[in-house]
DNA sequence: GAAAAAAAATGAACTAGTTTAAGACTTTTA
DNA sequence: TAAAAGTCTTAAACTAGTTCATTTTTTTTC
């Protein structure tokens, strides 16, 4: 059996955490919706209900919130291998207060919330992925949220660009600045005196 | 079958997500240990190994880090119905970079590295557990930290003061002060303000 | 490929929170 | 129950980051 390059992708990403056989997986992608955004376009916008949760193949998306001025707190770049979506708002039904933006042209599986819940019965194996993969998400936010606490935004700034290279060349210096939470004219001022050195 | 008061707690939370049969229940007690910390003690330190995952049937204990200044950077107060530990240095086996000490005489339920494993094996349920458990942690994590961003620290102390009433009259200003994230003497300040109105 | 829109740079005045230091109050311990 | 240790308060000088306003540069769009 030989599957498209998406499903390649999705499958070696559920693999890290359990094993399917090819029944599994071709019931596993069959959940599944293929989604495309462009550039620009909303995958989600605050007041929505998430009905899906998101697996990028292919692009960038930026995960943000409006706070009570008007200015966006980006929570998470979303590119290929990423999982995204709002979980709370997908679980409860309650309306969202994030927006999801694709950079670029984006490629996307999702899978409802329907589908998410039927996944379960049809394969238990994937509570275990789910499992593993919350708790995988769980350390690195704890460790993100705990380690950048300390920091200052010109440390955040060079810790976010030699852990993500490949990231920080995809994005706008305005968009860095509103996950790493400050200004984007004091942003300007961290690039310029970390270049100068 | 009538349990002890602790046993109670932990399968009333276990139960808010799965239901076990009376067999089921006492495997899981089983293969859980009994711990007592004195206040002021640790039950777990930097550089340590963290072998165990605890619920907290009773008392009051605070998760830190201490940054390279030696300040103390309070992550969470865990009191009666808490999970706590580090998942991190749990998984991992890595040395954990948290102290977890005791700030009034504690009681806690705390499952070993093998007999968490064990556990999914005896009963399956489990993953749905704590996939459930981990998923409802990320929401409030996310939904903390996200929301903490674009508040001052005396918008974070009075959202802490109402959301936690219980919690606040049993830890130090200075506590407090690590947790929001702010000087002690800053906290002072806050609090006067705060208060004279 | 010109016009419009958005992003980036720069600088001056400002503010939330820190630092340091010292004294008053509380809690712990022997 | 007295001494020691830790916590809280107050205040003045300081700094990381903001705000606002303007100009330059880059990107987008038709």
């Amino acid at each position: 059996m030989h599957y498209k390059k998406s499903h390649i992708l999705i499958l070696n990403n559920v693999s890290r955490f359990i094993d399917l056989t090819e029944l599994e997986k071709q019931k596993y992608l069959s959940l599944l919706t293929e989604i495309s955004v462009k550039r620009k376009a909303f995958l989600m916008q605050a007041g929505d209900i998430a009905s899906y949760e998101y697996f990028i193949t292919k692009g960038c998306l930026k995960v943000y919130t409006l706070d009570d001025d008007g200015a966006p707190h980006i929570s998470m770049f979303a590119v290929e291998d990423y999982w995204t979506g709002d979980m709370a708002s997908f679980m409860t039904k309650e309306p969202t207060r994030y927006f999801i933006k694709a950079t670029e042209d984006s490629e996307l599986l999702g899978i409802s919330r329907a589908n998410y819940e039927l996944l379960f019965q049809e394969i238990p194996k994937f509570e275990r992925f789910y499992r593993m993969l919350y708790q995988k998400s769980l350390i690195s936010y704890i460790r993100r949220s705990n380690h950048g606490i300390s920091l200052t935004a010109e440390e955040r700034y060079i810790e976010f660009k030699t852990k993500y290279p490949n990231i920080v060349n995809r994005i706008t210096q305005k968009d860095l600045a509103g996950y790493i939470g400050i200004t984007p004219e004091f942003m300007s001022k961290i690039i310029t005196k970390v270049n100068r050195r």
